[in-house]
DNA sequence: CCCCTGGCCTGTACGACGTACGGACCGTGG
DNA sequence: CCACGGTCCGTACGTCGTACAGGCCAGGGG
């Protein structure tokens, strides 16, 4: 069948895009997504305000191009590892590491999310890896949703406790104090006798860790923990 | 020792941060976090635009504010179950449900977290349970965080679900085209024999589901297979 | 050859946002 | 009675996303 080719938009006009959203990229990378205006992504590339806008429908659909160069990281380069377990763990990490290096990426979701090249290349890779246990169609997308859940989850959580050290970083000495009393109605609570085992851990805390806050409990237990319960899970339904 | 009862801010005062933050969390979960601000939030209270800021600081510990209210709803009747499955189960399955009734609490983090009493009271009672286990410390916060991280990440992407279905519904009957053509470059990959597996499961997906969407996968499967994870290591460490 | 057309680019302008600030009000203690 | 501290209000500033109305220029048809 004649396959009209969808519109294809010309290369070069496929590059502007690919320059405004690297340079996107850089300034959220650098100085977080807050720092990325339509104005300021001009003046970086030298160019009108609103001229980004004829590349780029609106701002929400520049997140969302800018989501998918991240996606592009997550891809592990081919072939995978035979075993599952073991490529299902890189892809995990790999991902890891690409929320770690752009964390404004896990923000702010687009109203109108689209399915992207990138993000479709990484669905690809890890279905690819979900099917080779030869579970059911249901039980394979529980599989592969559970641990994009976890690390999504886990992602989220490292870049808040990243902002908190940061935030601490910049207070310097008197750091401590905004742990110790929080507020009001935690110091009544914790005077109270509320909130033992916490008021415990605290005291501890203190003591050994830098800014009270102790270091993380790693990305691997939980994804071990996790694989583990569907490795079992695997091997009843394969008897 | 005379304690000073760090500075009590009078049960009044009290009394208008709350109904203050209510109001916003009425708006945000009828219209979204994006509905909420100061001069909406004041005019739903009847009032001049700046008032609100005589009794929070700033929008950000609004926010702050909204999400502790939240976390209140995360909070289980005592006495918890005798189990600790059981009762992390029931914690993780009572988070869930207030992120899915508020899904806005889990858009932007603030910059500045402070620990917020009902947070803590949650984080109290999920301490609590694993404390149970008898592991060691440094385990048992990653018992703790693997779970929370689990949660969120659903949540998370349960979020983007939704937001997708209803941004479907909204288009009507050209809700398909969404899916079928979503982006020139998608197509063309498509074209080209990339992304084979994702090809012959769209078109699977088109045929059975509404909207083309399969139906969830689900919570549970997910949480199971991490707490069988945390059980058979709970096993290992006590023999 | 000219001229016209269609795509890129620009500048100005609008409405909404968070919030700084200075003044008005008002109940309470000296 | 007055003064004062806490509450409330209105105005105003700077920034944001983006609608819109032109300007520029290359390339193709008369």
């Amino acid at each position: 069948m004649g396959v009209t080719p969808t519109e294809q938009p010309s290369a070069q006009r496929a590059d502007k895009r690919a320059e405004i959203v690297a340079a996107a990229v850089r300034i959220a990378d650098a100085e977080g997504v807050d720092a990325v205006s339509m104005r300021r992504l001009a003046d970086e590339l030298g160019v009108a305000t609103m001229t980004p806008y004829t590349h780029v429908a609106s701002k929400d659909e520049l997140l969302d191009l800018m989501r998918d160069a991240v996606a592009a990281e997550m891809l592990l380069p081919e072939p995978l590892p035979e075993d599952w377990r073991t490529a299902l763990r890189a892809i995990a990490e790999r991902t890891r590491a690409a929320y770690e290096a752009h964390p404004w990426s896990l923000d702010a979701t687009p109203r109108r999310p689209r399915a992207r090249i990138n993000r479709l290349r990484h669905v690809e890779q890890s279905i690819g890896i979900v099917l080779r246990l030869g579970l059911d169609p249901e039980t394979s997308r529980a599989v592969l949703l559970s641990i994009d859940d976890y690390v999504i989850g886990y992602c989220t959580r490292a870049r808040g406790r990243q902002r908190m050290l940061a935030s601490l970083g910049a207070e310097g000495k008197d750091a401590l104090r905004h742990l110790r009393d929080p507020d009001p109605e935690v110091a009544a609570a914790l005077d109270a006798g509320e909130l033992p085992i916490i008021k415990k851990i605290a005291g501890r805390r203190d003591r050994h860790h830098p800014f009270g806050v102790p270091p993380d409990s790693g990305f691997e237990p939980g994804l071990d923990w996790l694989l583990d319960g569907i490795e079992a899970s695997v091997a009843r339904a394969g008897r």
